[in-house]
RNA sequence: GCUCCCAUCGUCUAGCGGUCUAGGACGCCGCCCUUUCACGGCGGAAACACGGGUUCGAGUCCCGUUGGGAGUGCCA
């Protein structure tokens, strides 16, 4: 393959950047990096109606948490208008090109006689080659492409190999509208070319788009780019992705409690593989990576293999990122900003002191803070069903009171004793107690740091107790 | 309807004519570790959509059927 290679992302701001724009920007990256080539992004905002700031903040909010980062600045399509209009110009003028004067109504029968017939609904070429002085008064035109009539059009595609299209179904389509802004179909192909974009890599779904494209292409007597039209990503069901399902933008994998690296690997490994590799690091992905060996079916977004891959990464990761992930992510987390402000005093340094421990079993950040919840807790505790409710299954219904009782009732509180004192309770009541007894004994024997010690001690409202936690966790 | 794409365990996939009684991962089930939950270890159930060819030999090549998906705009 060549150097010099030039990728682009060209993703439209009238959404965020969802899970397949993400694959598809990671597709892109991988490619540059790994040629030593260049993506570039370019906003394809020339929908005035329907793009808006906020999406493009988001799009390249979700590319920069995300690691992708581009070359150059992004590029708006809006702002290229007047050089597609030029185009557009020297099309019409070397014969490309057409006025075309057809009414809205008149292009919708047209689609109903072809529907009718059984054909592919197209534009008839009525003013393909009609003389312009037949133009109707007051009706402003739009351009329509010259497209070839017979034989067929040959895409040959880096994932989906030598796709072929009749001609017959290549209608003449519309390049600059009759308000005079150019079309997607025209932006695109003057903006790939002039950007010297080498590589289209983008979703399946333009796959047909690559063939009116290179029409374009030819009439202008540009070379076209290597297209690479990769699957896109199905929900669940198997239907297109929606909002239903995993369509949430890269925002909202992050506030989940996502890692950017989790969701990297999770999405390089839907349609491509190397081998039996599962955890991919991203030096190993960029070197592995080669469109070629993209599959060409559509795959199944599946959350919990995502949340298996975070909970590998969560576990590798050291406690300062996780600290600094996760205070990204406090705004958007129930009752984030006073765990931001416990996070500055002692329960800062019992959450970094547990979090080896904590982060054994957490498959997601949100889930992490959820299981100090007990350090988080405002202080002092008092021992009261609710804080005890912290340490037993909360949908028990236990008389908690009864427990406190035995436990106030205790002459020495050594940790043994408090421990089987649980213990006793939980084996008359049937309770899962033993998630209790572990840790406090953990604790004593200095076996580990387990979380659980934390939660029955302070649950148990003891200031002499946080003290010797302390003690026991070298503080 | 028409054009195009796809088809291996529930899901993501390995497989590029013989080494496949089809391998890995997630999920699921069981056991071990553990006085909780996890993590980890071990084991298990689970797939080549169907029908024709080609070939000495097909999950691997060809055709058809069925089943999915995308496109079919003065949206991108």
């Amino acid at each position: 393959m060549a150097d010099n290679i030039i990728t682009r992302f060209a993703p439209s701001p009238t959404g965020f950047l969802h899970i397949g724009g993400a694959r598809t920007a990671l597709f892109n990256w991988l490619l540059a990096r790994k040629s030593g080539g260049k993506m570039l992004l370019r906003i394809e905002d020339t929908d005035r109606a329907r793009s808006t700031q906020e999406a493009v903040d988001a799009i390249i909010d979700g590319l920069k948490w995300m690691g992708l980062e581009w070359d150059g600045d992004p590029i708006s399509q809006f702002d290229r208008a007047d050089r597609h209009r030029e185009i557009a110009q020297t099309l019409l003028e070397n014969g490309h090109a057409y006025k075309c004067y057809a009414s809205p109504e008149e292009l919708e029968a047209m689609r109903e006689t072809a529907r009718a017939a059984g054909a592919q609904p197209r534009y008839d070429g009525r003013w393909r080659d009609r003389d312009p002085a037949e133009a109707p008064a007051g009706i402003k035109p739009v351009i329509r492409i010259k497209s070839p009539v017979e034989g067929k059009t040959v895409i040959h595609d880096q994932v989906q190999g030598v796709v072929e299209f009749p001609n017959d179904d290549l209608d003449d389509f519309v390049i600059l509208r009759s308000d005079g802004t150019p079309t997607y179909m025209l932006a695109v192909v003057v903006d790939d070319h002039d950007m010297g974009v080498t590589h289209v890599v983008r979703g399946d779904d333009h796959l047909t788009n690559a063939a009116r494209q290179k029409v374009i292409y030819d009439a202008m007597g540009w070379p076209e780019p290597e297209w690479a039209h990769i699957p896109l990503i199905h929900g669940p069901d198997g239907a297109k992705l929606s909002k239903r399902h995993g369509a949430l933008g890269a925002e909202a994998y992050r506030a989940m409690g996502f890692l950017p690296r989790a969701l990297l690997n999770y999405l390089v490994r839907l349609g491509w593989s190397h081998g039996d590799d599962e955890i991919i690091p991203l030096d190993n992905m960029i070197e592995w990576f080669d469109i070629h060996d993209v599959n060409r079916g559509a795959s199944r977004f599946d959350i919990q293999k995502l949340e298996a891959l975070n909970g590998h990464y969560i576990r590798e990761a050291g406690s300062q990122e996780l600290i600094e992930r996760i205070k990204d992510i406090l705004p958007e987390i129930e009752n984030g900003s006073m765990i931001a402000d416990a996070l500055d005093g002692s329960p800062g340094i019992w959450f970094e002191a547990a979090l080896p421990a904590l982060k054994e079993r957490a498959k997601t950040l949100v889930q992490l803070v959820e299981s100090a919840a007990f350090i988080f807790a405002a202080r002092p505790l008092a021992f009261d069903e609710k804080a005890l409710a912290l340490v037993f299954d909360t949908d028990a219904k236990a008389n908690l009171a009864e427990l406190h009782k035995r436990l106030s009732v205790l002459e020495d509180w050594d940790h043994d004793n408090i421990a089987s004192v649980i213990k006793g309770y939980a084996e008359e009541t049937g309770l899962k107690m033993g998630k209790v007894a572990q840790p406090v004994r953990a604790s004593l024997t200095g076996q580990g740091s387990s979380p659980g010690a934390f939660d029955v001690l302070l649950a148990l409202g003891q200031d002499e107790s946080l003290a010797r936690i302390a003690d026991q966790l070298d503080l």
